[in-house]
RNA sequence: AGGCCCGUGGCGGAAUUGGCAGACGCAGCGGACUUAAAAUCCGCAGAGCUAACCCUCAUCCGGGUUCAAGUCCCGGCGGGCCUACCA
C-alpha cells in the first residue's frame, strides 16, 4: 500500500497548485504586459496583431461557462502569435453602464456603482483564474470617469460636425456656419419655438435675419448628434421609454402597465447620413456572410422614385415607391396616421372629423409590434379627399391606415393593389378599385385573385405623352422616372430602411450628456477642458412615475440647476453667470462599446482619446485583426461602432475606414434538459439514467434528452468555478475547445470532461514518474514519434490559424497516445519523448494548457518562461512519407490498396497499380477501359 | 410569410479542395495487472449476414450531375437563427 502511494500525480489538487503558482509568478513578472511604440521593451521589427474579445457586461452572477469559450480561443491565438514573433495586443475591460445594473440596484437597494464594481472584481478574479493572457495594465471600465470623459468628448465631436453630402464625409459644423454667414444663404426656418416638428416650416429667410434660436434649429437639422423628435413608447408607470420588444398588447411586458406612443425630443445620431458607406464598406471586411447580410438588410437600401400627387388646396402629397412603373395602376393613396396631411384634412372635414381623430388616436396607442402582426386584418379610414394620379389624371381617394409607417419613405404611399400584396388586401377589405398594369411574362391573363408583384410587361399604362405598354418592368421603371423628372412630377430616389439612432435614455446609470440649456431652450456644449461631466452620486435613482418623462437625474436638483461657468461652458459662447439646466437624459448602454477597442491602444492617455502613434500602430491598415464575440451583436453594436469609427475617420482621428478587419462569432454553449411525452421540460435533477435511457423520478415515465439553453429553472447551469475546482483551469480550457467547432452551438456534457483531463494526466506521466517524481526521457528519438511530432506541430499551427482548436487538440492527443505506447515504455528510460522532443511538444501544448506546460517546461530544466519561447520549427522532409498506400477502386468501389512512392506521377502510379497482383486478380483478365489517377489520393480502374 | 444556416454511430464530433466515411473523445464490451476494487494499459466497437473472411447496406428522405457525392444541383421532411406591412 505504501509503495503504491502516488504522490506526484496530476490530479485536481496538483493542477490547482500549479495553476495558482504560475499565475502568481506571471503576475509578479508582469509577463502579460505589452509595450506601445516608443516605450521601453517595444520591438518595432515585429509585426503587430490585435486580438479582441467583445468585452463582457459584468453581472452579479459571475461568469458562466459560455464566457470563457471565446476568451479561450483568443488566448490560444494570442499565445501562439507571440511564439510566432508578433507584438500582440490582447486587452480586456468592462461594459458596465446600462439597464440591467440599474434594475438590479433598484431591486436590491444597493447603489449600481457598488454592485457593478463588485461584479467587475468577480469577473476579473474568475478570468485571471483561467490564466488568460490579457494585458491587465490596459484594463478599464466604461463607467470610469477617465474613460467616459472621452465618450463624451467623441459625442461632442459628432455634435460639432455635420455631414457634407458634396464631399461625402463629416466636416466641422463651423465650416457650414461660416458658409451660411458668408453667403447669407436663404434657409427654411421653423416656428420660433425650439424643437418644432420639421413639417411645420413657416417661411424662408436670410441667415443674417434669423434669430439665434432659428439658427440653432437649422444647425440641428445638420449636426451628426442632434436634438430631434422621435415617436417613443412611453410607460408612465415605469417612468421610462420602452423598446418595442418590451411591449405586449399595448402594455409593458413587465407589470402590464399602459404604454403610450408619444413624440419626444431626444438626442439623435444622424447615422442615416452614413447608410451608403456603411453598406458599401461591408465589402472591406472579412466577416461572416450572415452578419454582413444582416447588416445590409438592416440598412435596407431600395431604389425607386419619389412621386408627387396633387391635392386641391393642400399642394403635393409625396410618396416613395420602388415601382414607379406601376403608377398607372395606383388607384388610391394611403398616408400614415401620424402624417401631417391627416391633421390638415381633419381640420377641413367636419363630417368625419371625429371618426378620423378616433382612428388616429387608436392607432397611435398601438405598438409597432401590434401594428405589424401578420394575422391581423388591415384597418384604415377614408379621409374623404382625392388626389390626382399624375400619370392618368384620375382622381383617387386618399386614406389613412396604420400599415403605412411614418418613419419609412415619406410616410405616404401610392397603392397599386394589383401588384402589391398589402395594397391588395386593403383594397379587397374596403372595396377599392384594382387595375392590372403589369402582364405576366408568360402571357397568361391576370386572375384578379392575388397581387402579382413579380416583374413582367407593362400594360394599360399610356397617356397622351407617355406609353409604357409592352416594356419590361425595368425598362418601364427607367422610362417612367425619366418622364416624371422631365415633368417635374418626381425624381429617382434611393431610400434606406435605416433610421436615425435614438441616443437618449431616461436612465440613471449611463454617461451624462456634456450639454446644458438656457432658459430659452438653447443648448450649449461643455468645453473639452471641463470634461468629464461626472455622473452625480444619487441615493435615489429610481424611475419617476409620471405622465411625462422625467429622467432620474432630474432628482439631482443642485447638479441640474447650475450656471454656465460652473458647468464648464466656454465663456465666449455664454456668459459664465447665466443660469443653465443640465441635460438629464443619459446615453444608452451602447455608447461605451462604440469605441473601446481604440482606447485599449493607449488607455492611459490623458490628452487624447487615443494617441495617434499608438492608434496607427495597433489598428494598422485594417483595424482590429480578429474580433470574437456573440452573434447577438451582429447588427446593433457592430453597426454603431462602424458608424462612430467612420465619423472619427472623416475627422482625421483614426486611420482606417473600418474598425474590425476580421470578425468571428463563437457558438452558444447549451446544456441538456429532459422532455416529457407532452413536450414539457423537466430539470436535470428530476431525472435518472437507467441503462442508457432516462426516466422521470417522480412518475417513472420515460423522457427524452434534449438540448436547451442553460437556465436556473432547468438546473443545468455550469459555472467555471466548479469545473476549475474539480479539474483545474487547463482542463476547462481544453474541454471548451474540444467540444466542437468554435462557431457551432454545442451542449455541455460534464461526463466528457474526464477525457481531456485524462489526456493532461497522460502528458504528465510522459515525463514524470508518479511515484518518485523523477523525470523520464527516451534516450534515442524514435523515428516514428519524431515524424509524428513534426506533423503534429504543423497541424496544430494550421488549425490554430483557422480557429479549429478541436482538431488541434485531437492531434495533440494522438501524438501523446503514440508516445505512451507501452511497447516503447518497457524500459522507462527508453520510452516516451526525448528531452528535445518534450521541449517542442510543450511549445505546441502551451497555448491550450499554459499552466501544465509552463510547469513541465521548468521541470525539464528551462529557466525562462514559456512566454519567451518560439514556435518549434517543422522539418518539411518529415512531413512526407517515402511510400504511400493508395486505395484502388474498381468500378468506383475500393477493392485494393497499393503502395507507391509518394512522389510518383500518374503514369508511374498507373503502371504500378495495374501490375499489382491483387488488382490483376480482381480484374480477372479484363482490360481496363480507363484508369483515373489522382496522385496522393486514389486510383479508379474502369473496365 | 420570407431570407440564411444545419441534419454523419448510443453521445460530442472528424473528413480543410468532390477522392479510403466515422479521426479524437465520452459512454459501452472484452482482456491484462490486483485477494478485490479504483487507477492504468491493451483490444473490440455504424448496421446486416457470418465461426471468421468475404460480401451487402449505410452520412434525414427522393431524384440528378460525375469515373467518384457527407461534400455540388433540384424537390421534400425535420431543427435552428434572423427579419417581419419598409411601399
Amino acid at each position: 500500500m505504501v509503495e503504491s502511494e502516488i504522490i506526484h500525480r496530476y490530479d485536481a489538487k496538483c493542477a490547482g497548485e500549479i495553476e495558482t503558482h504560475w499565475q502568481a509568478q506571471w503576475s509578479r513578472d508582469d509577463a502579460f504586459r505589452t509595450s506601445n511604440p516608443g516605450e521601453a521593451g517595444f520591438d518595432a521589427t515585429r509585426p503587430k496583431f490585435y486580438i479582441l474579445d467583445m468585452f463582457p457586461y459584468p453581472s452579479g452572477a459571475g461568469l458562466h461557462v459560455g464566457h470563457p469559450e471565446g476568451y479561450t480561443a483568443t488566448d490560444i491565438l494570442t499565445r501562439y502569435k507571440l511564439m510566432r514573433g508578433f507584438n500582440v495586443l490582447h486587452p480586456m475591460g468592462w461594459d458596465a453602464f446600462g439597464l440591467p445594473a440599474e434594475q438590479y440596484a433598484v431591486q436590491t437597494g444597493v447603489h449600481p456603482a457598488i454592485t457593478t464594481r463588485k461584479a467587475i472584481d468577480t469577473f476579473r478574479r474568475q478570468l485571471q483564474r483561467l490564466g488568460f493572457r490579457y494585458d491587465w495594465s490596459r484594463e478599464f471600465g466604461t463607467i470610469d470617469p477617465d474613460y467616459y470623459r472621452w465618450t463624451q468628448s467623441i459625442w461632442l465631436r459628432a455634435y460639432r460636425s455635420y455631414y457634407d453630402a458634396s464631399k461625402g464625409q463629416a466636416r466641422p459644423i463651423a465650416e457650414l456656419e461660416a458658409k451660411l454667414e458668408k453667403e447669407d444663404r436663404v434657409i427654411a426656418v421653423t416656428v420660433a419655438e425650439v424643437g418644432a416638428v420639421e413639417s411645420s416650416i413657416l417661411s424662408e429667410q436670410k441667415w443674417s435675419l434669423c434669430t439665434p434660436i432659428q439658427k440653432q434649429s437649422y444647425l440641428d437639422t445638420h449636426r451628426l448628434a442632434y436634438l430631434g423628435v422621435q415617436t417613443v413608447n412611453w410607460c408612465p408607470a415605469l417612468g421610462t421609454v420602452l423598446a418595442n420588444e418590451e411591449i405586449v398588447d399595448g402594455r409593458s411586458e413587465r407589470g402590464g402597465h399602459p404604454v403610450f406612443r408619444m413624440p419626444l425630443r431626444q438626442w439623435m445620431f444622424r447615422i442615416t447620413a452614413y447608410a451608403q458607406r456603411l453598406l458599401d464598406d461591408l465589402d472591406l471586411v472579412e466577416w461572416p456572410e450572415s452578419t454582413r447580410t444582416m447588416q445590409a438588410a438592416w440598412i435596407g437600401r431600395s431604389e425607386g422614385a419619389e412621386v408627387r400627387f396633387a391635392v386641391d388646396g393642400f399642394g403635393d402629397l409625396t410618396v416613395f415607391t420602388t415601382r414607379p412603373d406601376t403608377l398607372f395602376g395606383a388607384t388610391y393613396m394611403v398616408v400614415a396616421p401620424e402624417h401631417p396631411f391627416v391633421e390638415w384634412v381633419r381640420d377641413r372635414a367636419p363630417k368625419n372629423h371625429q371618426a378620423i381623430a378616433d382612428y388616429v388616436q387608436w392607432s397611435r396607442n398601438r405598438s409597432d409590434i401590434d401594428r405589424q402582426a401578420e394575422s391581423r386584418e388591415k384597418t384604415g379610414i377614408s379621409l374623404g379627399v382625392s388626389a390626382r394620379n399624375p400619370a392618368n389624371g384620375e382622381l383617387i381617394q386618399v386614406w389613412t391606415a396604420d400599415y403605412v409607417l411614418m418613419a419609412y419613405g415619406t410616410g405616404a404611399i401610392m397603392a397599386v393593389p394589383a401588384h402589391d400584396t398589402r395594397d391588395f388586401a386593403f383594397a379587397k377589405r374596403f372595396d377599392l378599385p384594382i387595375r392590372c398594369v403589369v402582364a405576366a411574362t408568360d402571357g397568361s391573363a391576370w386572375t384578379g385573385e392575388l397581387a402579382t408583384s413579380e416583374a413582367g410587361t407593362a400594360c394599360n399604362s399610356r397617356n397622351d405623352r407617355i406609353s409604357l405598354d409592352g416594356l419590361s418592368t425595368s425598362d418601364a421603371t427607367t422610362k417612367m422616372i425619366e418622364w416624371l423628372t422631365s415633368c417635374g412630377l418626381g425624381f429617382r430616389r434611393i431610400n434606406f430602411r435605416l433610421r436615425d439612432w435614438l441616443f437618449s435614455r431616461q436612465r440613471y446609470w449611463g454617461e451624462p450628456f456634456p450639454i446644458v440649456f438656457d432658459d430659452r431652450g438653447m443648448h450649449y456644449p461643455i468645453a473639452e477642458s471641463s470634461l468629464p461631466v461626472e455622473l452625480p452620486s444619487l441615493a435615489d435613482y429610481e424611475p419617476v412615475q409620471s405622465d411625462h418623462p422625467v429622467p432620474p437625474l432630474g432628482k439631482a436638483k443642485e447638479w441640474v440647476h447650475t450656471t454656465a461657468g460652473e458647468a464648464g461652458v466656454d465663456p465666449t459662447l455664454l456668459d459664465p453667470s447665466t443660469r443653465v439646466r443640465r441635460e438629464t437624459n443619459t446615453m444608452p448602454g451602447w455608447a461605451g462599446s462604440c469605441w473601446y477597442y481604440l482606447r485599449y491602444c493607449d488607455p492611459k492617455n490623458s490628452s487624447r482619446f487615443v494617441g495617434k502613434e499608438a492608434e496607427r500602430y495597433w489598428m494598422g491598415d485594417r483595424g482590429v485583426d480578429l474580433y470574437i464575440g456573440g452573434a447577438e451583436h451582429a447588427v446593433l453594436h457592430l453597426l454603431y461602432s462602424r458608424f462612430w469609427h467612420k465619423m472619427l475617420y472623416d475627422l482625421g482621428e483614426v486611420g482606417t475606414p473600418e474598425p474590425f478587419a476580421k470578425l468571428f462569432h463563437q457558438g452558444m454553449i447549451t446544456s441538456f434538459a429532459f422532455e416529457r411525452a407532452d413536450g414539457s421540460l423537466i430539470a436535470t435533477d428530476g431525472v435518472r439514467e437507467e441503462s442508457g435511457s432516462w426516466r422521470e423520478i417522480a412518475t417513472n415515465e420515460p423522457v427524452t434528452r434534449v438540448i436547451a439553453k442553460m437556465s436556473k429553472s432547468l438546473k443545468n447551469v455550469v459555472t467555471p468555478d466548479e469545473v476549475v475546482a474539480e479539474y483545474g483551469a487547463d482542463t476547462l480550457r481544453l474541454y471548451e475547445m474540444y467540444m466542437g467547432p468554435l462557431a457551432d452551438s454545442k451542449p455541455w456534457n460534464t461526463r466528457d470532461i474526464a477525457g481531456v483531463f485524462r489526456f493532461l494526466q497522460r502528458v504528465w506521466r510522459l515525463v514524470v514518474d508518479e511515484r518518485t517524481g523523477a523525470l523520464m526521457f527516451a534516450r534515442i528519438a524514435n523515428p516514428e514519434i519524431e515524424r509524428q511530432l513534426h506533423r503534429t506541430i504543423q497541424k496544430v499551427a494550421q488549425d490554430i490559424e483557422r480557429l479549429a482548436m478541436n482538431t488541434a487538440i485531437a492531434a495533440l492527443i494522438e501524438l501523446v497516445n503514440l508516445a505512451t505506447r507501452p511497447t516503447q515504455m518497457k524500459d522507462p528510460a527508453d520510452g516516451g519523448l526525448t528531452l528535445d522532443q518534450m521541449r517542442r511538444f510543450l511549445c505546441a501544448l502551451a497555448p491550450f494548457a499554459p499552466h501544465i506546460a509552463e510547469e513541465l517546461w521548468h521541470q525539464i530544466g528551462e529557466t525562462s518562461s514559456m512566454g519567451n519561447a518560439s514556435w518549434p520549427a517543422v522539418d518539411e522532409t518529415q512531413l512526407v512519407d517515402e511510400m504511400i498506400e493508395l486505395p484502388v477502386q474498381i468500378q468506383g468501389k475500393v477493392r485494393a490498396r497499393v503502395a507507391v512512392p509518394s512522389g510518383a506521377d500518374a503514369t508511374e502510379i498507373e503502371k504500378l497499380v495495374l501490375a499489382d497482383a491483387k488488382v490483376r486478380e480482381l480484374l480477372e483478365g479484363r482490360v481496363p477501359k480507363k484508369v483515373i489517377v489522382v496522385p496522393k489520393r486514389m486510383v479508379n480502374v474502369l473496365v
